[in-house]
Formats: structure tokens, C-alpha cells, sequence
RNA sequence: AGCGGGGUAGAGCAGCCAGGAGUGCUCGUUGGGCUCAUAACCCAAAGGUCAAUGGUUCAAAUCCAUUCCCCGCUACCA
């Protein structure tokens, strides 16, 4: 029996769930989902990413202490995850013990190691707020939380030698060649890595919400270097039943804009402390809101809670994963939304099961005969879930559910009765039993409603089979409802 | 600026790497079938100078060159 160690980034605390969130933990969820589906054991990992100076800032902003702002954002994104039936095994947090314990214990490593030297970190520093500012943020040499001049300003810092790694990662890509997917963004990052790599500054003596650096404890850990390294310390490194059985990953699921960080800090990172490299990166494209890039400033950040309040959860995921290939960018509007509940979720699907149901529960002989149905093409839906294409699997499953109701249209079983009729039943039935569990990873509440109208309970891999229809049907109430 | 992605029917995409009649998918439109079903399902049709120009070739959406337009990334936004 095989195991699977899928990931989530650690989402950052100073940012409530948004549909970009949202996206990348569904396709984990999917990912756990369908190994679980094939009998695998599965480790599924998602959490927040609770330090640095932002998080003090955000915290005195809301009148609150570090500690009851991350305690309310931690809660937030279990709420949320929870709502959208999210299966994940632990939701780990920077601010566990176990995980500063972790983290320090590997910072001494690779000290040790001689991977860290001191020198000096120089950056916009704004006085008032006491932090530094990434580059990135600054424009005209204003602080973006004050509006304030900032100024250039040095201190000691803790650098960890990336540089001397730029080599064996090159190495990591040219040997494996989905280590990062998709393969767009695989030669991107070779292309920066054939150019030069400079060291990582990992510590901080201006930011006191963090993990003291042990050689040098007036310093605290870079957020970056702390938080990458919840993916083992989640399992226990070093000595952890868990870290033995399932490290390395099997894919850390990430958006576009952190793929630098997992396939080459973090690799570089677990060089340096001599453990095995994650198998696969997976970097999903992101998310415009009508046509437009997501932002605060424009006020278009789409809230999660929102859209399964009116709408549903499963509508929502399904949305998520079929709109677009999870490698490109795609835009999500309510308009297309509605459109794919109407015209795929009622008419295709939920149709379905409502036509077939209508029939059986009319029926009153055996339900058995031959198959006559050509099943869902597993092998295939196998293969694309081997690559981690979810969109393209489902796009499979949905293929299947139109063949069930062209089969129904060809037999026109209301015009049948007997034993034809209960073959044709038969067929239609098993075919909607198989559906439900090939559509658990994807929507699993439907699934379950889907299960309790047919009164069957397999969810087994073994299961995905037409054979002889063994439940008793128990017609409902449709599974989705139509939106104007 | 550098690097990357894209421009294919009214809309959104696949096809391009390994050239072979514009092939395909979803939605929309039009016509038909069916009446079990959530006005749903099934079938058919219309609709494209494959961004532009030049080149290679018996043959180019596909390969090469140039140009135009859109978008993303560039190191703490999924």
C-alpha cells in the first residue's frame, strides 16, 4: 500500500481566506481525496504562517496582542476550510512549540553545518513602525502601511550560503524533470537559476514576533526560513513516526508566485540539512475576479464564505477545478458561475440522477442485466490524476455523465417494461453509483447525497466497476438548485 | 528592461513540441427528436483569411525570422 504526502503553503495571517486560498487547498483536497479513494495512506497538511513584523503590525493595528491576532486568523481559515470540506489531516501553525522547537533545532544544524554566516542586511527601514519593507513594497521611498519616508538602514544579519546549492538544484532539475509543474514554470526557474543565486539574509534583529536564531538569540528567524520548514516539522522531524513514513512529499501544492521559494530555497534548505527533497512541486495559475487582478485596493477580493453561503460548497469547488486548467490564470465571476451550476451541475448531473431515480422508483421488478454501458475510463482518469491534472479528470468524469444520458435518450426506458427495462435500469444506476464515487474527491457532499437517493455505501477504488445494482432507491430532492 | 505565457467560429478553450484537407471540446444561436427528468436530455446545422508579414517545404495553425497587441513574473500576495 502506497502513502501520499500532499501540502498547502501556510497561509499568511495577515490576510483573511480568499478564493486564491481557497483554490489551492481544493486541489489538495482532490489530491488527498483520490489517493484515500485508492486505498493509499495519506498525510494532507495545510496551516498559517503566524511571524514577522507584518503580523506585529497587523496586530497593533487591530488593538490586539501577536498572539490573540493569529489566534483569530487561525480559527478563521479552520472555519473556512471546514465549509468547504476540506479533509486535511493536521493544520499546523508557525506559533506551535513543536514547530519553533523544529525550526531552531534545524537552524543549529545547519550552522553547524557551516551553511550560515553573519554580515549585514541593508533595506528600507521605517522608523515609526519599526520595520524593515521589502523592496517590492516601496515605491517613492514611502512606508506602505504610513505613508512615511523610509530610509536605507543596515543591521547584523544571519545569511544561509543558497549560493553554494545553485549547482546541486541544477542537478535536482536536470534529473528530475517534473520537480517543478507546470513545465512553463520549471524553465523559468532553471533560467534564474542559471544565472546567479545570491545568499539568503534569514534573520531579523528588528522583528521580535519570531523564532530566536539559537546561535544569537537578539535575532529572530526570517519568516520564510521558518515557515517552509512546517512541512517537516509537521511530521516530527527528525525522530517522528510520521516524518519516517511520509517525507519526503509527494507534491507541495503552491501558487505561481511562491514557486521560487519550493523549488529552490526549500530544496536548498534541505540540502543543507541533508534530508530528501520533496518528489514534485505543483505551481497552479491564479485567479482575476471580472476580468480584473484581485486586490484589495479594488475591493473585488472574493470571500470563500460568501460564495458557499449562497451558492454551495460543492458548487464552488467544482467551479474552482473546471473553469480552467489549474496551471493557467482564469477569472472568476459570479456570471460564470452561475452559468456552470445551470448548465453542468442541474442539467448534466443533477438531471441525471433526478430522470433515473423517477424511473427506478416507478419500477417495481428486478433491477439486474447485462452491461451494456461502456464504464468511465479509469485508466485514463488514473493518469491524469498521476500528473496532477484535476481538471482535466474531471472533465473526464463529466464525459461519462453525458454518455449515461445519451444511453437513457437511445433506450428510452420509459417506453420499456420488464426485464428490459430493469437492465436498463440496472445500467443506469450502477453508472450513477460509479459516478458518486468518482466525483467523492471533487464534491463529496453530493457524493454522499448521491449515495443516500441510490441507498449504497461503496467507496472503494474496486468499486468504479458496472456490475449488478445492489441498492434500494430512495428518490430525493434534486442535488442542485437552479440560479436565474 | 530582463524572463515567461498568450493572440484559433459570437464567448471561453484544446490542437502546435514529433508539419499532412480548419480537426475537436464547452457555452451561445438556429432547426429537429424525445417527453423519464430541474423548460431538462439527445441529434443536426450555421459560424473561422488559425494576430500580421516574410521564409523553409510537395504540404504550415503547427517549423524559422520579423512586427503588432494582451497578460504574468522579477525574490514576504494562492
Amino acid at each position: 500500500m502506497g502513502k501520499f504526502y500532499v501540502t498547502t503553503p501556510i497561509y499568511y495571517v495577515t490576510a483573511k481566506p480568499h478564493i486564491g486560498h481557497a483554490y489551492t487547498t481544493v486541489i489538495a483536497d482532490i489530491l488527498a481525496r483520490w489517493h484515500r479513494l485508492k486505498g493509499e495512506k495519506v498525510f494532507f497538511l495545510t496551516g498559517t504562517d503566524e511571524h514577522g513584523g507584518k503580523v506585529e503590525k497587523y496586530a497593533a493595528d487591530a488593538g490586539k496582542s501577536p498572539k490573540e491576532f493569529v489566534d483569530d486568523v487561525a480559527n478563521s481559515y479552520k472555519f473556512a476550510w471546514d465549509s468547504l470540506n476540506i479533509s486535511y489531516d493536521k493544520f499546523i501553525r508557525t506559533t506551535d512549540k513543536e514547530h519553533e522547537v523544529a525550526v531552531q533545532r534545524f537552524a543549529n544544524l545547519i550552522w553547524d553545518n557551516g551553511d550560515i554566516y553573519k554580515s549585514k542586511y541593508e533595506g528600507w527601514y521605517c522608523l515609526p513602525d519599526e520595520t524593515f519593507i521589502p523592496d517590492s513594497e516601496i515605491t517613492d521611498e514611502k512606508c506602505p502601511y504610513c505613508g512615511r519616508p523610509v530610509q536605507r538602514l543596515q543591521e547584523d544579519a544571519f545569511f544561509f550560503s543558497l549560493s553554494r546549492y545553485r549547482e546541486p538544484l541544477l542537478r535536482v532539475f536536470d534529473e528530475n524533470k517534473t520537480f517543478l509543474m507546470p513545465k512553463s514554470r520549471y524553465n523559468e526557474i532553471l533560467n534564474r537559476l542559471n544565472d546567479e543565486l545570491k545568499d539568503l539574509d534569514i534573520t531579523r534583529k528588528s522583528v521580535k514576533w519570531g523564532i530566536q536564531f539559537p546561535p544569537s538569540p537578539d535575532h529572530t528567524i526570517y519568516v520564510w526560513f521558518d515557515a517552509l520548514l512546517n512541512y517537516i516539522s509537521a511530521l516530527g522531524w527528525p525522530d517522528g513516526e510520521n516524518f519516517k513514513e511520509f517525507w519526503p512529499a509527494d507534491v507541495h501544492v503552491v501558487g505561481k508566485e511562491i514557486a521560487w521559494f519550493h523549488s529552490v530555497i526549500w530544496p536548498a534548505m534541505l540540502l543543507a540539512g541533508d534530508i530528501s527533497l520533496p518528489k514534485a512541486v505543483l505551481s497552479h495559475g491564479w485567479w482575476t475576479v471580472d476580468g480584473k487582478k484581485m486586490s484589495k485596493s479594488l475591493g473585488n477580493v472574493v470571500d470563500p464564505m460568501d460564495i458557499i453561503k449562497r451558492y454551495s460548497e460543492d458548487a464552488f469547488r467544482y467551479f474552482l477545478i473546471k473553469e480552467k486548467p489549474i496551471w493557467e490564470d482564469g477569472d472568476f465571476s459570479e456570471k460564470a458561475l452561475v452559468s456552470r451550476i445551470n448548465g453542468e451541475l442541474v442539467a448534466d448531473l443533477g438531471n441525471l440522477v433526478s430522470r433515473v431515480l423517477t424511473l427506478a422508483s416507478r419500477y417495481k421488478g428486478e433491477i439486474a442485466g447485462d452491461i451494456d454501458l461502456e464504464n468511465a475510463d479509469i485508466d485514463k482518469i488514473s493518469s491524469l490524476f498521476d500528473s496532477f491534472d484535476v481538471t482535466g479528470a474531471l472533465e473526464e468524469v463529466w464525459k461519462f455523465i453525458r454518455s449515461v444520458n445519451k444511453y437513457i435518450n437511445d433506450k428510452e426506458p420509459w417506453k420499456l417494461e420488464g426485464a428490459e427495462l430493469g437492465r436498463v435500469l440496472n445500467n443506469s444506476l450502477e453508472a450513477i453509483r460509479v459516478i458518486a464515487i468518482l466525483l467523492e474527491p471533487f464534491m463529496p457532499a453530493s457524493a454522499v447525497k448521491i449515495r443516500e437517493q441510490l441507498g449504497v455505501r461503496e467507496t472503494k477504488f474496486s468499486d468504479i466497476k458496472l456490475s449488478t445494482f445492489n441498492g434500494s432507491v430512495k428518490r430525493g430532492e434534486n442535488l442542485f438548485k437552479k440560479y436565474d
